[in-house]
DNA sequence: TTCTTATGCATAAGAAAATTATGTATACTT
DNA sequence: AAGTATACATAATTTTCTTATGCATAAGAA
């Protein structure tokens, strides 16, 4: 999903995010929001975005309602009270994940 | 390689990065390092470990010396110059991008 | 007016990188 | 004798991407 090839397993949290703070938001809504807070760095493609918002719309954790804007249909996304609780949990897990990594890469800190 | 199923793509860098700071390691005492180094919760696995350090190997990154310890083999593995280079770069590349997931799960810090 | 870029969704084929399971072997502990 | 720890390795499977493709409308450039 992004352009240095990392972050395999952190899409479906970084969504999570993202519509927590939003409340709703469309697929490419979401690529773009990526790209702009990355300022550029981040680049989620279509293929990996789509099937991760279906999937989790099957997981019960999305709900979604289409709008017609302009001609063109756009799907919003939304948490549903479960997915709520599971943004919570799964962005939890990645900072704690995060914090390890940092011991991992920066060994003198894990001393103080 | 994680419990939390975190992660993925990364290992390498770790690997590299604690060969680094070592100079000479083996396999599992990579596995008992890294788990030490996070209280236990980075678990690498043997499945995922050992393929990687092969194809570091295999890409003029690493260089091996086995030895035997009370029976038992051991293959040592070093950082080639090459590796070296590659440590730096792959270290840096997922500072990076750990920054960037930092924004993303925290807006607020990349506003300031 | 035609081509490209942007907006918007979706899926399929393939690749990458794990997990899980299995196999071999020695040493130590109970 | 059985289980845990040490030590390596590989194969099957799964997960999660990338890349490619497809459809469709709108806006801007050539």
């Amino acid at each position: 999903m992004s352009s240095s090839k990392l972050l395999k397993g952190s899409l479906a949290t970084i969504v999570l995010k993202l519509l927590e703070e939003n409340k709703k938001m469309y697929g490419y809504e979401i690529t773009q929001r990526v790209k702009e807070i990355t300022a550029g760095e981040f680049k989620i493609t279509e293929g990996a975005l789509y099937p991760t918002l279906h999937k989790l719309e099957a997981e019960g954790m999305l709900s979604t309602e289409t709008q017609k804007v302009d001609n063109r249909i756009r799907k919003y996304y939304s948490l549903t009270k479960e997915g709520n609780a599971e943004a919570q949990t799964k962005v939890a897990e990645l900072e704690e994940f995060l914090l390890n990594l940092q011991k991992l890469l920066n060994p003198k800190l894990g001393m103080g």
